[in-house]
RNA sequence: GGGCGGUUAGCUCAGCUGGUAGAGCACCUGGCUUACAUCCAGGUGGUCGGGGGUUCGAGUCCCUCACCGCCCA
């Protein structure tokens, strides 16, 4: 290729669209699965979840990712990188319920056929349409292959080297087969179990969550100042509560042990105003006597506290709030139901049933202060309250049959898998020390929701039409994936579901973790092969941001640990967070997210990776346009350079001798001082990046490579060779050469070195220097030192940078004297230490050509530190 | 309340095992130089969050406080 028939400036989206099809014509990024382990580089991609909303935080983490891969790729590791696509889940139904403006209803039948449009503002008024479960699957799958797109499209965009033909989603047959058995093997390992008990559970989702979901949020609240009575006494006390509506399912009292002003009562019974529940009194450390009036009512179910004390001490269970958040029908008097007063108590009751918590609190209110048991008005207070993460509204505690993985006893197990893992950084292990160390609740693993892996699951029903959910039945491993709804269980007809004597279906579904957490088994097709798997598996690195380290993270060694008994990996790899230029994490709700589509249109890919990987790993950063701007010279002056070194290499044959044609362009021709002093720091660079990228440390890789390529390529070696290397002046044929075959290999040296992280300039740089088309930086090796050691190393090893101090000392003084650098000294004298200018002997010649000076002196002063130029005197010649 | 990370030039950030403060951006000045004006050369700008300590010497180590972010109670 004749670099002079480039076009003047780079075409970004046209030739990022030429290497992005050629790469996926030529399988440069495809699998090869043709290794030993330790030849393979196995990374354990994050599924995202392609129903969120795409940020920049996600072109980001996935970058650092990306340059890690094309490195390890270039070092000659085997990559195994696939793509996986989260698409099951809360998030993905409550897109499709807007979307469409539908909601699931399990109890209507599957209607054949059905399509919908994505619903307008109009249809928002009526309310949603209700479909089949079956069919509101469809819609979910119609949404996620749309969001898959979008997200595909943008990793393409900014080069990420996946081997798109390893794709997977989290729903799909495959995942769904691994989920269920990875369910069958820890039934089998007895690492399982259900129950019914209380749990946390979203009233608007309708669906038990797990502690990895729940977030605390400070909210604003009222203190409630409650009085209640003694039995059989005259004494009162007075309790303070944020949820007076749960005082019908109170059902203890409790203050703290040393707390002498209820010394008295501990033992007695108390009595619920307007219910007229006799419950008992005990004494708890957990009750914070600092914290309203110092005792509190224990409710069923208020928080978490109150679900410890009622199964500490044994207290009755009134369960008031139903699935959707409304007080549940009751009948005060009746068993555990104890009142001396049913008639008043439900009476009061009756005026709470039905409504929703809000709707009660208010009430209820009303009535306590009809009753003079409410003391003074409710009281503003700031109080931490648990929300699911998506939710909207506080949980609640219901009693439900839920399935659990048995975690909570395994803790210590799970921390050492954690500290058998490389985290980078390092303090990210304790992350995951501090979430696991604090785990409180078995994995709830149940989700009462429709699109999701199906447990694989069927309960027999005995002869009175009562299910019996001590005896699951399992689905075979032969059948697998299994939806326990339409298909039959082991040894039963199908005419037998819901039939006394038959069997009914588990209608939950898996939480989406409990599949996501599989993604290295995924990847590496645990069961399906077992080869393929032994090679794949552990992965080499998880990359991920910080912010799933409890969840994903977390699930994934837990999984591997009860599984394999090993860890899933042997490198986290944790990405910082891109906060908004004020610092503030970037989401949705407030408004400040940054959509990459935006600036992916408005840059180079290569330039948005530049900004990426300027930021290490593991720290939080601000978004800044500015570094895109910065990426954006970069490439440009690759662009430059690149056209630059092939036009003068290009000309080499002509004039300097019919002997001296490109194929002296190698590194052997290099013999001239300058030269091999730019090779010797060139080298130094490549084992400096070489060492920063093995430690993961991409971001100090790039910093060097790029003040190298600006300072020592471009500003300095390129300023002195040029001349040279087009044969002005008096040049001979080898000094010619081996400045030509300099600037060749410095160029082919720095595009490798960038490569990772500019993948386009890069390919495109490559490109005009190949025989062959097709032929890619990114399959090229990475370069090593040894690579540069048939270069002789220079005379003084502080030749180059005594030429690069006397250049720059004689252009400050241009400048200084305002004239263009390119202006011609009559003559120039230079003052150095003797020391540098002996280091400075060999080349002279080149620094004079630079500078366009007709006289050249050097005096020694030993005055001038070592390694520094002085401009003595200096005349301007005559222009021209 | 506990843990982790951070606080360095107007902005975004580097500064490894302690040895006289750095880069880029922004701003200002000079320069059209046959690779690049999307460039080159130069300049202004910081008591390295506060205080205390160790040391001949501390941005770098120790203690403490403040503030920011995150995680967990």
């Amino acid at each position: 290729m004749d670099p002079a028939s480039l076009p003047k400036h780079y075409d970004s989206s046209s030739r990022e669209a030429y290497h992005r099809q050629q790469w996926e014509q030529n399988g440069t990024y495809r699998y090869d699965p043709t290794h030993s382990r330790d030849e393979a580089f196995v990374v354990d991609t994050p599924p995202p979840t392609v129903s969120g909303s795409l940020h920049v935080g996600h072109v980001f983490s996935y970058t650092h990712a990306d340059v890690v891969v094309r490195y390890r790729r270039m070092t000659g590791r085997r990559v195994f990188y696939p793509m996986g696509w989260d698409d099951n889940g809360l998030p993905t139904e409550r897109r499709v319920q807007n979307y469409f403006h539908v909601r699931c209803d399990p109890s209507l039948d599957y209607e054949p056929g059905l399509e919908l449009a994505m619903a307008t503002g109009k249809a928002f008024k009526e309310p949603p349409r209700r479909v089949s479960r079956r069919n509101f699957i469809e819609l979910c799958q119609v949404v996620t292959q749309q969001d898959e797109s979008v997200f595909r499209e943008l990793w393409q965009r900014i080069g990420l080297s996946v081997d798109w033909s390893q794709e997977y989603a989290t729903i799909d047959e495959r995942s769904r087969a691994l989920a269920q058995y990875s369910f069958l093997d820890l039934y089998r390992k007895d690492h399982l179990y259900s129950s019914e008990a209380p749990t946390m559970w979203d009233t608007d989702f309708q669906s038990a969550v797990a502690q990895a979901e729940v977030e605390d949020r400070p909210t604003q609240g009222h203190f409630h100042d409650i009085e209640f009575g003694v039995a059989g006494s005259d004494r009162t006390f007075v309790i303070s509560t944020t949820r007076p509506e749960l005082l019908p399912a109170c059902v203890g009292i409790t203050a703290h042990p040393d707390d002498k002003r209820f010394a008295d009562l501990f033992g007695a019974k108390a009595v619920t105003p307007l219910f007229h529940s006799q419950v008992p009194i005990f004494p708890s450390r957990e009750a914070d006597p600092e914290k309203g009036t110092g005792i509190l009512m224990v409710c069923t179910f208020g928080d978490a506290t109150d679900v410890q004390w009622w199964q500490e001490q044994r207290l009755e269970l009134r369960q008031i709030v139903d699935r959707s958040g409304r007080l549940l029908p009751a009948q005060f008097g009746g068993e555990g139901w104890q009142s001396v007063d049913p008639a008043s108590a439900n009476d009061a009751y009756a005026q709470l049933v039905g409504k929703n918590l809000k709707q009660a609190r208010a009430a209820i209110v009303e009535l306590l202060r009809a009753d003079a048991a409410l003391h003074g008005d409710p009281r503003p207070v700031e109080h931490v309250v648990r929300y699911f993460e998506k939710g909207d509204r506080p949980l609640e505690f219901v009693t439900t049959r839920q399935w659990f993985v048995r975690l909570i006893d395994k803790k210590e197990e799970l921390i050492a898998r954690g500290r058998e893992i490389d985290w980078h950084p390092g303090y990210m292990l304790s992350r995951f020390v501090d979430w696991t160390e604090n785990l409180q609740l078995d994995w709830c693993i149940s989700r009462q929701r429709y699109f999701g892996v199906p447990f694989p699951v069927w309960y027999p029903v005995d002869q009175d039409g009562e299910p019996d959910f001590a005896s699951p039945i399992v689905a075979d491993e032969a059948s697998l994936p299994v939806d326990p709804l339409t298909d039959v269980p082991p040894g039963y007809r199908a005419d037998q579901r819901d039939q006394p004597g038959g069997f009914i279906a588990e209608a939950d579904v898996l939480d989406t973790w409990f599949t996501s957490s599989l993604t290295p088994q995924i990847g590496s097709g645990w069961i399906l092969d077992q080869e393929r798997h032994d090679k794949l598996f552990p992965a080499d690195i998880r990359p991920q941001a910080h912010d799933i380290i409890r969840t994903w993270a977390f699930y994934t060694v837990a999984k591997s640990h009860l599984h394999h008994g090993m860890v899933p990996w042997r490198h986290a790899f944790i990405s910082g967070f891109i906060l908004d230029p004020d610092r503030k994490k970037m989401s949705k709700s407030k408004g400040n997210t940054v959509t990459p589509q935006d600036i992916i249109e408005a840059n180079y890919a290569d330039a948005i990776r530049y900004w990426a990987a300027s930021a290490r790993l593991g720290v939080d950063t601000a978004y800044d346009e500015g570094m895109f701007k910065i990426g954006r010279r970069l490439v440009t002056k690759l662009y430059n350079a690149g056209k630059f070194v092939g036009g003068i290499t290009a000309g080499l044959g002509e004039g300097a001798g019919a002997d001296s044609g490109g194929d002296r362009l190698v590194p052997e021709s290099i013999t001239e001082e300058l030269d091999r002093g730019f090779v010797g720091h060139l080298r130094q660079l490549v084992a400096d990046a070489t060492r920063a990228f093995d430690s993961f440390d991409y971001a100090t890789a790039l910093n060097q490579v790029e003040e190298f390529f600006w300072s020592n390529f471009t500003d300095s070696y390129l300023e002195l060779a040029k001349n040279r290397a087009k044969g002005e002046g008096d040049v001979s044929a080898d000094a010619r050469v081996s400045a030509c075959a300099t600037l060749h290999l410095g160029l082919d040296v720095l595009t490798r070195l960038f490569a990772p992280f500019l993948p386009f300039i890069t390919e495109e740089l490559w490109s005009w220097r190949q025989e062959v088309p097709g032929t890619s930086v990114h399959a090229a090796p990475w370069p090593t030192a040894d690579e540069l050691a048939v270069v002789a190393p220079p005379i003084s090893d502080a030749s180059f940078a005594a030429a690069k101090a006397s250049l720059a000392a004689i252009h400050r003084h241009k400048t200084q004297a305002s004239v263009s650098v390119a202006r011609e000294l009559a003559t120039i004298e230079l003052a150095a230490n003797p020391a540098t200018i002996r280091s400075a002997e060999e080349i002279t010649s080149d620094v004079i050509s630079a500078v366009r000076a007709h006289s050249f002196e050097l005096v020694e002063d030993d005055q001038i530190d070592e390694g520094y130029f002085e401009v003595r005197s200096a005349e301007f010649a005559a222009q021209a």
